[in-house]
DNA sequence: CATAATCTTGACACCGGTTACCGATTAAGA
DNA sequence: TCTTAATCGGTAACCGGTGTCAAGATTATG
């Protein structure tokens, strides 16, 4: 009788002549094992092409190996560079990754992933930004006993369940180098309300003006949605005001190429008449004209950092090097920033 | 003695005062059950929190409910759109969405992916161009067991396994559009080799252009690679041209962006100068200046209508609402076009 | 050489659901 | 009343792996 599917465990016991339970200490490499029948047993696996069926493994172990990932971020650039460190770190693991967007605003949010992480019961799940800025999500996977891994702009958990870039310092350092270039007048595109990495970076933007003793009068901060449009609307303004600001921070590449378009609707030169700073360092910010200047985010790696961090002490914590928890941006100079043309200081 | 974890199906059943069988009568819906019973299990369900274990159903019914999303799509808006659509379509089924990237151009490629398969046994796989066109990819699914659904832009396979747009058909409107306002000199941008898109658009380029018996030499083509540097690159080529074309369709919308830069660099005003459509309909096209007047490619509700095919006849056949097979896309009318400057016909 | 300690290995129950088979109960129809 | 059908339970086997525990083989020790 042909036998149809795949073989399983019993047929690769079968040929090599041993119990399952033997071919199953092969499987998960068990130390007390003799060399021979190992051998005998991988040939017979090899030339049968048997591979454990994951369902099982997970029935029988009392644990899938599903690992989420949950965002309600709507850059997709970011979205994707979050995915592809995670199945990087993932690789060679038995770990698969499942994605789960939420609607952000949604009345119903918390309990959508309630429901998601119930049904799913996934080993764990990997926190994006915005929602992982959230307390009652962390504390709802906590009750329902999910494992999970925060991604954030500053540290809001314990370094078990958090990986974070320290954008303050990273802005702070990027408005330092426009203030050394001889920026007085300097304008901020904030992020919007309830982003916390928006947070961080206004008080990064804040301490470096505060430190070089520049005031930073209202007019010359804008509010922004971290998208093209809201970066457009908010250089308006800032341009609007006179003396107009020679330099501008904005909080996100995209804001930034709005201002970039704004300013050339006016007939301004970039970076002769103004300077621009950006954030993320996305392909948008090496596809506008002039190429912007702006602090690289690391996201990719602290995606790989923070899968790490989930499955670590999954196998026997035989690879337990504690991963990195913080992560620091850097200014990456291109040529959206040069000293303003009218030194007036 | 305090029971630790989920409610299994037996906790139900004992508290029901019913078989587990009754309990999994109901689960699954049987139609031979009493409508008193089905309620009273049905509250205890409720009552208790229980869900089926996933994975104990998977092993059970010898399938498991894992739908992967095969792409190496470059454009990560692309990529997010069509997990949109999917993930639309596996709401409220017990589906769920594992992504795997393919390293295009990799000689691994082909074994990844049949390891990826054979290890996971996955339900199915949607594919996603560009590595939807490769047969082998199919022929490998078939091989393994594991149903598909391939995207692309034109049909290449039986409505079974595939969702396609018909690029070449709105591409030749589009370009009979530029040719009603006048336009006689138009350029192309065309997609890279390989893409079969890039060929089908090129196509209905062509189709148009001979219809109203327009010349197309070759210096009128430029080859891009979907890429925003490739787009501004063609067209510096393209508009080095004398006399220049008026026009020019590109391939995508990436392409457009960086063809209205290299037109503005060169002091060329859009549309008045040069008019330019693009294809695709990302963000981009709304956020460049002019906003861009480009073809809609319904992708999401391409992704959408695919992953219902997909698990079309998972349940009893009951919905098999047949999915459509074949997406129209539409001319969406911004501004970067306009009747010539020069009307010298 | 006897005995203990160690190494290998297999029998068996179990994870949490499923189906198959058969029997029991109840309700409806003849 | 008897037949028939619908509804549900009991038991058992199964999906394809895993843990426990003890037996048999091997080696070290007295």
């Amino acid at each position: 009788m042909q036998k149809t599917g795949q073989p399983t465990i019993n047929d690769v016991a079968r040929i090599a002549g041993v119990s399952k339970k033997t071919v199953s200490r092969v499987i998960n490499r068990s130390p007390l094992l003799n060399d021979d029948t190992r051998k005998r047993v991988e040939d017979v696996i090899g030339e049968l092409g048997y591979i454990p069926n994951p369902q099982a493994r997970a029935l029988a172990l009392r644990r899938n190996f599903l690992i989420g990932l949950v965002h309600d971020n709507p850059n997709a650039q970011t979205v994707l560079n979050v995915q592809q460190g995670m199945l990087e770190a993932l690789q060679g693991t038995e770990f698969e990754m499942v994605v789960r967007p939420l609607d952000r605003g949604s009345a119903t949010m918390l309990d959508d992933l309630r429901h998601f992480l119930e049904r799913q019961r996934l080993f764990g799940v990997l926190l994006m930004p915005p929602v992982s800025e959230n307390d009652s999500v962390a504390k709802l996977c906590d009750s329902i006993g999910c494992r999970y891994v925060r991604m954030g702009s500053a540290v809001i958990d314990d370094s078990e369940h958090m990986v974070a870039s320290n954008d303050r310092e990273a802005v702070r350092t990027a408005t330092e180098y426009l203030i050394e270039q001889g920026h007085r007048r300097i304008g901020l595109v904030a992020g919007p309300h309830g982003f916390r990495s928006a947070r961080e970076r206004r008080l990064g933007f804040e301490d470096a003006l505060a430190a070089a003793g520049i005031a930073l009068p209202r007019s010359m901060i804008a509010d922004g949605n971290y998208t093209f449009e809201s970066g457009l609307v908010a250089a308006e303004r800032l341009l609007d005001v006179m003396p107009r600001p020679t330099a501008i921070f904005s909080s996100n590449d995209e804001m930034a190429a709005g201002i970039i378009h704004a300013a050339r609707q006016r007939g301004l030169d970039i970076p002769r008449d103004l300077s621009i700073i950006g954030f993320d360092d996305t392909p948008i910010a090496a596809h506008v004209w002039p190429p912007l200047t702006t602090v690289r985010w690391p996201i990719a790696s602290m995606a790989r950092s923070a899968a790490l961090k989930l499955i670590a002490g999954a196998d026997d914590g035989s690879d337990l090097v504690e991963e990195p928890s913080l992560f620091l941006s850097t200014l990456i100079r291109r040529a959206s920033v040069s000293p303003p043309a009218d030194a007036d200081t």
